[in-house]
DNA sequence: TTGTACGCGTTATCAA
DNA sequence: TTGATAACGCGTACAA
């Protein structure tokens, strides 16, 4: 198509400094020069910025004032190195490309960047060998605290991460023994949910659609066993693997017809793959709700958008990056008798799929 | 709905340690240790790991032993504390949640992993302030490289890149003089194409929906000189802020109906613009192609599962952050003579909204 | 309230 | 090819 190898110049926006201190340059001064300036020794000068209140007042404007007009900044690594301690804060997703963990990720940062704090984000890409990797890489970062979207699920990472001696929060379950600190929600009463609004529009015989490992794994055993308690039928279980995109759902949707369906409504344990299932049966003719009700879980950005909307299951990500956020700070800061959990409300959304 | 206050838990699997050494606890070892173990001094520990190829063969075999059983790994502050240089590379995206920047971020780190870069994603937001804070602190982070998912406008931030010394590759775009290295498309010929696929399917009256700043203004730039070349007018542009979903792509439709729409064919500069506007579209029974052309650009997962597939012009993302890391890799290493600039080709996609 | 002395773990430099 | 020494920049521990 275009030429690779010619292509136009891009007039890309320049945009002037604006006046006053130019861009920082050279080597970023060092604790000692603002201590020299400011005519104090450098303990004090890192005082000002850790322990603020034990310096004089007069003192700690004068040393502000030289921070200020120098750009200093601390080394984080040397910070690191000496106080056995960094500000950096990891968050694991398991997957980079999904708009719920992006979400999370997003509310954590803006909850702890105002406090000094700064978030990193590392990719497990639902592997228990790069989950081990990257675990035994935070040893040597040491970082103030790290948080999973998920749980861990290898009692060797388990263990591994309670020797680090720091904050860990899992999230988007709830187990029992969380390894540190939890904010999440039930998968189990998602699964049960979904049971439960499926009965209530008067199907009994239903399908699932889903992982058959981690939280979609959860999420079909509580739908199975509300299914079971309510007098309901599950007559068909397509298992997935990975999801990379709405493709997995159309593939797990045909996989359903290919076995002569016989339920009337469908559980998709994951949004992605009830988008792609609600494509898929569009395209095929297939009437939702009319033919079979489609039921989701977790709300991605397509989910409302097509036609008809995608009745789902779900809860709020950024709410739980924020409360992640707070329970960080909170023990980061040294607030005694915090509640270790917190637990996410799910939430119903009607659109016109069931 | 769910009772948040006594959610039911979940059985989360808990995998077993597999037998064989156990997870690694307490304090790291350091490289003292393994020197003593081997019989050698730390700084040959160190030569090992940093320059292999200046230790004695058999004292090097008996070494990596000892690290292999210990587990040992170097402490990466004190590393770059001392050596002025991090084995992180920073790449910014923009926006975390943009399924393009994840796809060249992880390729990205695909790519450098294997020779021991972390990867580490940071977010600017689209906010110049957010960006010119994060390029300070990269100041003390002193990384390896830094990769943006965009070009720098600000010649202050520009200026500060500079002077860390470091490589920084800018993508996305094609400027004249990018600060360091570069692997990205021109934004303007993605714009013409657009206008001369619309021509070719003998539209003569065009609009264009994207953000009149940015990459958005560049492809915005490129589809109006080609459509004045190509006699073809522009009747309508609409101009949006910060594109946070498919909501958008629909407002911006709605926008352009409201003006009593004229086209006969729409240019979106991004695909979930396009998206929207496909969606809205239908919801008001404008049925695409036939009333109204749709063309888009750069190609998100859902692009091309809705009905009728949407007609897009875009690029390998994933070759993005491939490319980057072998230029980076390459430069790390110490090559000389670098091609630092690396054209990726756009490519028409076509899916029938045109 | 401020300062002195030292060490965090590693690697650059120079010497053997 | 290997080692001794010092220094990277900061903050803890203790002293004044």
């Amino acid at each position: 198509m275009s030429d690779p190898t010619k292509p136009t110049y891009d007039d890309v926006v320049r945009i002037p400094a604006p006046p006053g201190r130019g861009p920082a340059t050279g080597r970023p001064p060092r604790i000692e020069e603002v201590a020299e300036r400011a005519g104090v020794a450098p303990i004090t000068v890192s005082r000002v910025l850790r322990h603020p209140e034990k310096v004089n007042r007069e003192t700690r404007d004068r040393i502000l004032e030289v921070i200020e007009t120098t750009g200093y900044a601390s080394n984080p690594h040397a910070r690191a190195l000496r106080s056995g301690r960094s500000n950096v804060v990891v968050a694991f997703v398991s997957n980079i490309l999904s708009q719920q963990f992006g979400l999370a990720v997003r509310s954590l940062a803006a909850a702890l960047e105002p406090e000094g704090y700064e978030v990193l984000v590392g990719q497990t890409s639902y592997s228990y060998a790069k989950e081990v990797a990257m675990i035994q890489s935070l040893r040597g970062i040491r970082p103030a605290a790290v948080m999973f979207t998920g749980v861990i699920e290898l009692q060797e990472n388990r263990a591994a991460l309670q020797e680090l001696g720091i904050p860990v929060i899992e999230t988007w379950a709830f187990p029992r023994d969380p390894i540190d600190m939890l904010v999440g929600f039930s998968n189990a009463d998602a699964g049960a949910m979904a049971a439960e609004r499926l009965a209530q529009a008067g199907h009994r015989r239903l399908a699932f659609i889903g992982r058959s490992s981690g939280r979609g794994a959860l999420r079909r055993d509580g739908f199975r066993a509300a299914a079971t308690r309510l007098g309901l039928e599950i007559v068909h279980e397509i298992g997935v693997g990975e999801i990379t995109g709405l493709v997995d759902g159309r593939a797990a949707f045909t996989a359903l017809l290919d076995r002569g369906n016989r339920a009337s409504a469908v559980f998709c344990a994951n949004d992605l793959l009830a988008t792609g299932a609600l494509i898929e049966a569009r395209s095929r003719g297939i009437s939702v709700p009319r033919d079979l009700a489609l039921l989701g879980f977790g709300d991605n950005d397509v989910a409302d958008q097509i036609t008809p909307g995608l009745t789902t299951i779900t809860f709020n990500a950024a709410a739980i990056g924020r409360a992640a956020g707070e329970l960080l700070l909170a023990r980061l800061a040294g607030t005694p008798q915090i509640e270790p959990r917190h637990a996410v409300e799910l939430v119903l959304l009607e659109r016109g799929s069931v």
